[in-house]
DNA sequence: TAAAATATACCGACGGTCGGTTTGTATCAG
DNA sequence: CTGATACAAACCGACCGTCGGTATATTTTA
C-alpha cells in the first residue's frame, strides 16, 4: 500500500472513532486519550495528522457537511421535479443523512456541547444557502414561490432548522417536536410565499406517520 | 454588612467581572486564574461560591436572561399598544439590552464560544417563547396575526433571531447583516400571518438608520 | 457581657488531567 | 545509503478543581 494511501485510511480510521466519540459523549467530554485508546494509535501519530483537537472536529464538521452538500446538489440538479418538493427533500435531507447523526437529537445532554453545534451551523448555513438557492430560484421562476430575499430566507430557515432540530441542549417531547416540525414546515410555506397548504401536503405524502 | 449580603456582593463581583471576560476573550479561553487576578480574589474564595467554571457560567446566562425576559414581559404588559408593535420591539429588545452584549455580535471570532451560544440559546427559546406568545395570542384576537402554530412560531422566530444576530461565527458584512436583518422582519410578518409590510413599515419607523 | 462554640467567608499550595511537543525509531521509495 | 513518511512514547506546561487550614462574623452559654 502506498504511503499516501495510508495515510488517507489512517486518516478516516481517527476520524471515523472521533466522530463517534464525540456523537457519543460530546467534544469537550472527549478526550485524545479517549480517540488513542479506542483507535488503538499513538499520541504521536495522532499529532503527524492532525494538528489540533480542533482540527479533528473541523474535518468532522466539513465531512458531515460535504455529504448533506452531495445530497443537496443532487436534488437541486435533479430535472423533472418542482421546486416545492425539491425544497422539502433537501431540508430534511439535513437531518437523517447520517444513522448515528440521529442519536445527537435523541441523546439528550450528552451531546450538548457547544463547538460541535456552533460549528455545523456556520458550516451549514454557509454552504449549503447558496445550493437552496438555486431551489427556491426555481420555484420563482416557476412562479410557486415569493419573496425578495430568497438568499436570506433560506439561511434563516436553515439557521431555525439547525437550532430546532439538530440541538440535544432544547430537549423536547416527541409530540411537542412533531409539533414544531409541522409549524416549520408551514412557515417556510409562508416565507417563501407558497400557496397556503402545498408543503404541509406535499410533507404529509412523503411521510405519512413518521413520528416512530 | 451581614454576612449574607454579603455573599451576594461577592457573588456578582465575581459574575460582574467574569462576564466581561467572557465576553472579552470567551468562555473557554478566559481561565479560572484570569477572574481571580482581575477581582483579586482567591481559588478558593471563588471555589466556595461557585463549585466549577460552567457553574459560573450558567449563573451569567441566567442573569442576561432575566433581564431580557424583564424588558419582554414590561412591554407584553403594556396597556394601549397594538401586538406588532409590542412583538418588533420585544424582538428587538433582545439585542441590545446589554450595552456590553453588542461588542459580542461586533467582536468577531473572540465570543466563537460555542458553549455560551447554545446556552444562551436554550435559555431565552425556553424562558421567552411563552412571554412573546402573550403578545402573539393578544394579535391573533385583535385580528392582526394568524396562525394555528403561534408557540411554535415564536420559538423558531428566537432560534433563527439567535442563531443570526447574537453569533460571532457567523461573520457577515454589515450590509449583509442589514438585508438580513429586513428578510427577518419580512419573514417575520409572513409567519404571524400579519398584513403585509405592516411590520416591516413600524420597524422602518421606530430605527430609520439604525446601521451601525 | 465576656468567653466559648459554631457558622461563614476566604486563602493558596497542591494534584491530576489533558492538549500538545519533542525526541527517537522503523519502514520504504529512489 | 538517504531522505521522507509514519508511528511510538516520554515529556511539558496550562489549567480546573480540591483540600487543609485561617480569619471574621454570629450565636450560645454561663
Amino acid at each position: 500500500m502506498k504511503n499516501t494511501e495510508r495515510t488517507e485510511t489512517r486518516k478516516s480510521e481517527i476520524l471515523n472513532i472521533a466522530e463517534s466519540l464525540f456523537i457519543e459523549k460530546g467534544y469537550i467530554h472527549t478526550t485524545i486519550n479517549d480517540i488513542l485508546i479506542k483507535s488503538g494509535i499513538s499520541k504521536g501519530s495522532l499529532y503527524y495528522h492532525y494538528k489540533s483537537k480542533e482540527d479533528i472536529l473541523d474535518d468532522i464538521i466539513k465531512r458531515i457537511g460535504d455529504k448533506k452538500i452531495e445530497a443537496a446538489n443532487h436534488i437541486a440538479k435533479t430535472k423533472g421535479i418542482d421546486a416545492q418538493t425539491k425544497f422539502l427533500q433537501a431540508i430534511f435531507s439535513l437531518n437523517s443523512s447520517d444513522d448515528r447523526q440521529a442519536q445527537l437529537t435523541t441523546d439528550l445532554e450528552k451531546s450538548s456541547d457547544g463547538q460541535m453545534f456552533i460549528k455545523s451551523l456556520a458550516d451549514i448555513v454557509l454552504r449549503l444557502a447558496p445550493i437552496l438557492l438555486i431551489i427556491v430560484e426555481q420555484g420563482i421562476s416557476e412562479g410557486v414561490f415569493t419573496t425578495v430575499y430568497p438568499l436570506e430566507t433560506v439561511e434563516i430557515l436553515l439557521c431555525a432548522a439547525h437550532a430546532l432540530f439538530d440541538n440535544g441542549n432544547l430537549a423536547w417531547m416527541p409530540e411537542e417536536q412533531k409539533r414544531r416540525l409541522s409549524a416549520f414546515i408551514f412557515i417556510t410555506e409562508r416565507a417563501l410565499g407558497a400557496q397556503e397548504g402545498s408543503l404541509t401536503e406535499l410533507s404529509q405524502m412523503a411521510m405519512p406517520d413518521e413520528g416512530e
